[in-house]
DNA sequence: CTTGCCCCCTGCACGC
DNA sequence: TGCGTGCAGGGGGCAA
């Protein structure tokens, strides 16, 4: 569900919300998620102060005062609400926590393969060392076609998996890579070493363009996405490949889009204009 | 080290 | 209407 685009989205909304704020009270309201749920009564989290709120790949990090952190990553189905405190509760609502004015700030997440945790920081700032290895943030300068071109290198894996690889890419999941490939012209199936420097070039640009595109558009709606205020993402229509098997490409007008599944995910390209 | 496979969980669309 | 099947935006653990 939500890739970069959308965790980016769904934290600008939130930041003006849970920015100064204090969580005064969090309720669980199952017990675990992908892993098990340690919030309540929790002295790292209650009562300290959310000093900053921001994205990494597609986690969002509320830094909390004292060197705490709350870490959330949103899995297929997650998506935040605020609410007011005395608001009902809707189904599938996994972890409230309210605020200090008054808010509610709700973490929703159907199928709860979503992530909510508290951990320790090493230094105000930092990155909490319990996170996976993760390649540069896509749209700073650190992710340049030097970055792209040594992670391809010599490896036989297909690009499409490379791509959705943290280690490798972070932000691109599903949908964008397939996006991203369509854009750049490369098929998924090639193998990343295989790819000569300009393709490597047109993918690394291919993928920003995309990333771009879509937070300007406030991310994808394809099944459950809504933004902080349950709006929709306006993105979906922009997608080109994505879900359209069967269809006409619509760059190259002869080709009709092909879905295979690669790593167990659905992927679709244009046979013709993708080689 | 690298890579693919399977699983975690719930809801929905589809075909019979 | 009701049921079975397959599929869904992520990622981690494991085995080859």
């Amino acid at each position: 569900m939500p890739e970069l685009p959308e965790v980016e989205t769904i934290m600008r909304a939130l930041k003006p919300f849970v920015e100064g704020r204090k969580v005064v009270r969090v309720e669980a309201r199952v017990e675990r998620l992908r892993r098990k749920l340690e919030l309540v009564g929790n002295p790292d989290l209650i009562d300290r102060r959310i000093v900053s709120f921001y994205r990494r790949a597609k986690y969002m990090l509320a830094e909390l005062s004292g060197c705490r952190v709350l870490l959330l990553h949103l899995g297929m189905t997650g998506s935040c609400r605020i609410d007011a405190c005395t608001d009902p509760l809707r189904p599938h609502d996994r972890v409230v926590f309210d605020l200090d004015d008054g808010r509610s700030w709700r973490f929703h997440d159907p199928r709860r393969f979503g992530q909510v945790e508290v951990h320790r920081l090493p230094a105000p700032g930092a990155l909490p060392a319990c996170l996976p290895p993760l390649a540069p943030e896509p749209l700073s300068d650190a992710f340049d076609v030097g970055w792209l071109r040594q992670v391809c290198r010599g490896r036989q894996r297909p690009i499409k998996n490379l791509i959705m690889d943290n280690a490798m890419v972070v932000g691109v999941g599903n949908i964008y890579a397939s996006e991203s490939l369509f854009r750049a012209g490369i098929r998924p199936q090639t193998a990343a070493g295989k790819l000569r420097a300009n393709r490597v070039r047109r993918l690394h640009a291919a993928i920003r363009e995309v990333l771009t595109a879509a937070i300007e558009f406030g991310g994808t709606t394809i099944i459950n996405f809504t933004g902080v205020d349950g709006s929709e993402g306006k993105f979906r229509r922009h997608l080109n490949v994505y879900d359209r098997e069967a269809e006409r490409c619509l760059r190259c007008r002869r080709g009709i889009i092909r879905r295979l599944v690669m790593a167990g995910r659905s992927t679709f390209f244009c046979p013709v204009c993708q080689r």
